[in-house]
DNA sequence: ATACATCTACGAAGCATTTCGTAATTTTTT
DNA sequence: AAAAAATTACGAAATGCTTCGTAGATGTAT
């Protein structure tokens, strides 16, 4: 249920995510944009999220072919989750009312948000 | 700016948050309750969190007695900040979707969510 | 004052994560 | 086919967090 990642987990996460499946180099050449580290840490670990089953491969051809195997929304569930129990004392509206005031949210943002919560109100009245 | 706090430290900060200054020995009562763990691991982490600036203590009288030297929000909203940069692509309104979306909120909640959000696009209007 | 309980300081072990070097294998180039 | 380049597997060191045992200091009760 709960989908655990470490950082660097999910740093390699986000590339498949955002790149779909891919080799060990693709993501490290990514990754360097960022952070130097060598090539062998990034395919160490792959290797451990393969084992751990965050990611499958595929091994035909020259090299191997990563795939996420969990969703960018299950590992968002899991972070907001673990940050109700343990910051916000179960409460999703102190999360959300600290995510809008301390952080700048263009008007767009907000009628989004808004136009969810008439969403939800509305579910609520049907029931 | 942002404060970093690992998983026991906020467990520590929680009690000092809701109790107020409080000695080793009650801090560790209260986290005895929910976890086995010896005296001396409570003792040492909250030294760490002395050296790190963490929580300030009084050293006069029997036993020191601790106070969390940062606040609650403040430590709410370096979470939030560290999982917009890394699961939440800087997005608060993701964020908030994802927050509203997959766990309960009460009618009550959702009316003071709104409540904000005017009150920021009146901010925004005024500028 | 002596014994007992409590508290502090501190070193170090245990654990998970991250890092990388080396060796072996496979692929590509010459 | 031999050399060079790229890839994989894997062990182990480095790091950071957590845990606790031991020793010494301080306070309390007999």
């Amino acid at each position: 249920m709960n989908v655990k990642v470490t950082d660097s987990e999910l740093s390699i996460l986000q590339v498949l995510w955002l790149y779909g499946p891919s080799t060990v180099r693709e993501v490290h050449e990514i990754i360097c944009l960022e952070r130097e580290v060598g090539y062998t840490t990034t395919l160490k670990l792959m290797q451990i999220m393969l084992e751990k089953g965050l990611v499958t491969r595929d091994e035909a051809g020259k090299s191997h072919r990563y795939t996420a195997s969990v969703k960018e929304s299950a590992v968002q569930q899991s972070f907001i989750g673990k940050m109700l129990d343990t910051v916000f004392h179960g409460s999703p509206s102190a999360l959300v009312l600290q995510a809008l005031g301390s952080h700048e949210t263009s008007p767009e943002e907000l009628e989004k948000i808004k136009a969810l919560i008439e969403q939800l109100e509305a579910q609520q009245r049907d029931q």
